[in-house]
RNA sequence: GGGCGGCUAGCUCAGUCGGGAGAGCGCCAGCUUGACAUGCUGGAGGUCGUAGGUUCGAUCCCUGCGCCGCCCACCA
């Protein structure tokens, strides 16, 4: 064996002998119960980053763990067209090329995508392989293939028939760049600081039951209103104020005038209105906001669209404005106003204004035709299972998110106008008939009619997303897959898109499966940069999960990952702790080599009789490391599991048991052999679904024959918890500390010196003590010597200065903690009311400082 | 505007019955120790954001406040 592992050097090989073995494919006939997770599709935008990683590390945690808990585990893999994102990255390559999408024509644009779905994807599949992740690809699916698009069809038309999809006009979210409709939980909104103007409108004298002059403050018979967005009053149909607002009750039902335009627009009275804003009048523009559109629904207001979809002015009778940009339009419109005396003021207002979460383009809402889905009946199946507990959720505060957001659900806009995507399935026949239909039609099913029109829209790509669980087994036909693995066991996904897919997948799972999809979320954290900016490509804070491979291997990152991604709170990227693990499997590896040499080719195994109380210590240990790790698993604390590891395997088997067990190992010792091997036969084991690969390497280098660590059973503990040997060892360690403690601060020598125990300790380990300490044990006091406090006895360097500098920091600290300790026991209301064993315990310490001080009292 | 999370060592983070504050990295000092210098040994470093409250006892429970971050929201 290599004096370093090289994690370059055997990962790649495993994953190759793991896939020939067929480990990770998943037998749907088999007897074992069932484990199946459906790993969160990445969108085909671009390569695997972090938060990748992070997410298939967890995920890969459970499925190895079940495998070796003995399920059959199905975790499958695959990828998401992701219509919208993709067609910007394709226009986006298109635009520095110097041309679009409508020059090169619709054909030429799909054989783009094509290719790039097959590179993309393929990078995708290589990333995950080298990341260890143990997923079927045998199963690979991807939401444009065919199966999957016939899945699509069948739940569009499944809702479609239950009326719960239906077509009209309403206001929507539209990206005047993408020229397509957008879902709320698509609008990203940003802080902009606007001008908000203040804009008289007259009133028509005499149109309300009482007129009087003044309202809104002015002296004219006139109305103030404000606005940010003065362009769109070219598309205003009324005026609205809060029906109990005194100022104005006298004009509800009269009329103002739209200045610039003439129109006359109705005074109505609304509940919407907030009469503390502003003038509290509010001017009406059910076209272009979605809450005047509401006020327009309820008043019966006129809906007038001033915009085309690309965003400029649409207003023919205006022609001042016709065709201009919005922004352009808004300028010439404040020009217009301020030059006729109705500008009463504009001053700079902080607030939201929503963009395309997906090019960033400020949105416009607008008034289109398009398909929703209703959401309350879907919201409340949610709501009902969980309250049934059917939906675990890790950590459990995140159900809240999804619960809060269901409660004020509106209904879902599915359709998109854009180049990709699933289309919906909806056609109209030459006499008008309109139908959905799964399969391609020849003809109208109601009149045989054989010239139909598609529906030009596709689907928001959640609406795939959404049938992840089982269209990706199968459905909606009824497969093997199908039958066994769903519902679906977990899963794992980032918690900025709890909404827009998970909660989404579940009423998608109960309305069309009749079941939930899976019955474990679990929510990761997310990665941020060194510097606590989001990882992104474009901001250059983005890291390569391949660069982090190749620098530090697969394991290392995942361990870090396992260890940070349930995470409270976002965790920043610290490549320092990658590197640790880095070291980690160095140790493991060193560990392991140094175990080996001198062994048999025949595995040792830990013998009945003849163990010391250093091998009854490291079984007691790993015992309880056993437990704890596999108690993290399972409560989805993976940072406790892969600590407890770490702490086991470095800090009590490496520094003290093979320590103290080297002389024995080298000579044969078969109790320091057998017990050497099993400690790393279990550490191996319980490490590998967070380390995957080293820990395979490791596994297959111990003796005897060794199948694929997933194929080997979990280690369960084995009853040698041993509270006599912990005491004993602890004794030791405190010991050999205090003696290395004291040289060092005698400044003596490395090795050398005269150790003295008053009460000796059990025979083996006061020689373990002079090996570990480097002192030889001596049978009467040396003079001078130096006072230990852990235990009576004293210890003397060839050259060292006097013990009593030595004891000026152990003395301040006992004395310190004493006088705590004195303090609490002091104190009546602790004596009466805590509980008697914490009382005990702190009079045990009390006599525990006070004796260790009297040892090293000065004389 | 509503809600959630965070504030613990120089940095990144653990700390899930309220009872002696932890890790990794960094720092200081010392080690060619028969597995490992990707290592070994020892050490320094924290009034656990802040002000109150509950309690015999609070990093932990409650309330207010202050920053930082996120989610939701139809005040134009």
């Amino acid at each position: 064996m290599a004096t370093a592992y090289d994690p370059g050097a055997v990962e790649p090989g495993w994953y190759e002998r793991w896939e020939a073995a067929g480990l990770f494919r998943a037998d749907p006939r088999s007897p074992k119960p069932r484990y199946s997770i459906a790993l969160p599709p990445p969108n085909v935008t671009g390569e695997l980053h972090m938060g990748h990683a992070v997410n298939a590390a967890l995920q890969d945690v459970w499925a190895r763990y079940r495998r070796m808990t003995g399920y059959e585990v199905l975790w499958l893999p695959g990828t998401d067209h992701a219509a919208i994102a993709t067609q910007n990255v394709i226009e986006r390559q298109l635009a520095e090329e110097g041309t679009t999408k409508e020059r090169i024509g619709r054909e030429a644009f799909q054989a783009r995508v094509e290719r790039w779905y097959r590179e993309v994807g393929q990078t995708i599949i290589s990333q995950f392989r080298e990341l260890g992740a143990s997923l079927d690809f045998s199963r690979t699916r991807f939401t444009m293939d065919r199966g999957y698009v016939r899945a699509v069809r069948t739940a569009f038309v499944h809702y479609y028939e239950k009326g719960w999809l239906y077509r009209g006009p309403r206001i929507v979210n539209w990206c005047p760049r993408c020229q397509s409709a957008i879902s709320d939980l698509e609008v990203e909104w940003r802080e902009h600081t606007d001008l908000l103007y203040s804009i008289r409108y007259p009133v028509v004298p005499g149109s309300a039951a009482v007129s009087t002059p003044g309202p809104g403050g002015g002296e004219g018979p006139w109305l103030v209103i404000a606005t940010v967005r003065p362009e769109t009053m070219l598309a205003d149909t009324g005026v609205a104020v809060h029906p109990g607002d005194e100022r104005y009750r006298h004009l509800v039902g009269g009329y103002a005038v739209l200045p610039l335009v003439g129109r006359r627009l109705p005074i109505v009275a609304d509940e919407a209105v907030e009469p503390e804003f502003g003038t509290g009048a509010l001017k009406v523009t059910p076209g272009h906001d979605p809450l005047d559109w509401e006020i327009g629904r309820r008043h019966g207001l006129a809906v007038v669209g001033a915009m085309h979809p690309d965003g400029r002015m649409n207003v023919p009778d205006l022609p001042e404005y016709d065709g201009l940009p919005a922004l352009e339009a808004r300028e010439r419109v404040v020009r217009d106003l301020r030059a006729g005396g109705y500008l009463v003021d504009a001053r700079p207002y902080v607030h939201q204004v929503g963009h395309c979460d997906r090019c960033g383009t400020v949105l416009e809402p607008m008034v289109s035709e398009q398909w929703w889905l209703r959401m309350d009946e879907l919201a409340r199946r949610c709501q009902e299972a969980s309250a049934r507990g059917e939906v675990r959720w890790h950590p459990p505060r995140f159900e809240r998110t999804y619960l809060d957001w269901l409660a004020g659900i509106r209904d879902w806009c599915v359709s998109r106008q854009l180049w990709l995507g699933h289309r919906i399935p909806v056609y109209t026949c030459g006499n008008g008939h309109v139908f959905a239909s799964v399969e391609e039609p020849e003809r109208c099913p109601t009149c045989g009619d054989g010239m139909l029109a598609q529906d030009p829209d596709v689907l928001d790509t959640w609406f795939s997303s959404a049938l992840w669980p089982f269209a990706t087994l199968g459905w909606p036909e009824d497969t093997e897959d199908l039958r066994a693995f769903y519902p679906t066991s977990l899963n794992v996904t980032a918690r900025d898109i709890i909404n827009l897919w998970v909660t989404r997948m579940i009423f998608s799972g109960l309305e069309l499966m009749g079941e939930v999809p899976f019955g474990d979320v679990m929510i990761n954290a997310t990665v941020l940069a060194p510097d606590g900016r989001r990882m992104s490509k474009s901001l250059g804070t983005g890291v390569d999960p391949r660069e982090i491979v190749r620098r530090y291997g697969a394991d290392a990152l995942r361990a870090w990952a396992a260890q940070v991604a349930m995470s409270s709170q976002d965790v920043r990227y610290d490549e320092t702790r990658i590197e640790g693990f880095r070291r980690f499997a160095n140790k493991l590896w060193n560990a392991t080599r140094r175990v080996l040499s001198d062994l048999e080719d025949t595995p040792p195994s830990v013998p009945e009789t003849g163990l010391g109380l250093m091998d009854r210590w490291i079984l007691s240990r790993l015992d309880h490391t056993v437990a704890t790790v596999t108690e993290h698993i399972e409560d989805f604390t993976f940072t406790g599991s892969v600590s407890a590891i770490y702490d086991f395997a470095w800090h009590e088997f490496c520094d003290w048991y093979l320590e103290a067990a080297k002389p024995r190992l080298r000579a044969g010792d078969p109790a320091a052999q057998g017990v050497a091997t099993q400690v790393l036969d279990v550490v191996l084991r319980l490490l590998h679904p967070f380390m995957p690969f080293v820990t395979e390497e490791l596994w297959h280098r111990l003796p005897g024959e060794r199948d694929f660590l997933v194929r080997v059973p979990w280690p369960r503990p084995m009853g040698r918890r041993d509270p006599e040997a912990e005491a004993a060892v602890g004794r030791l360690i405190a010991l050999v500390e205090e003696v290395r403690r004291a040289r060092q601060a005698a400044g003596a020598p490395r090795r050398g010196g005269s150790l003295w125990l008053e009460e000796p300790l059990e025979p083996e380990l006061a020689s373990l003590a002079g090996e570990l300490a480097a002192v030889e044990l001596v049978a009467s006091a040396p003079e001078p010597g130096i006072a230990l406090s852990q235990v009576a006895g004293r210890v003397a360097f060839p050259t060292a200065g006097p013990g009593e500098p030595v004891h000026r920091a152990t003395r301040r600290r006992l004395e310190q903690e004493l006088e705590r300790v004195r303090a609490r026991l002091a104190n009546p209301g602790f004596l009466e009311r805590a509980p008697a064993p914490v009382v005990e315990k702190e009079r045990g310490r009390l006599a525990e400082l006070e004796a260790a001080l009297e040892r090293i009292r000065p004389a």
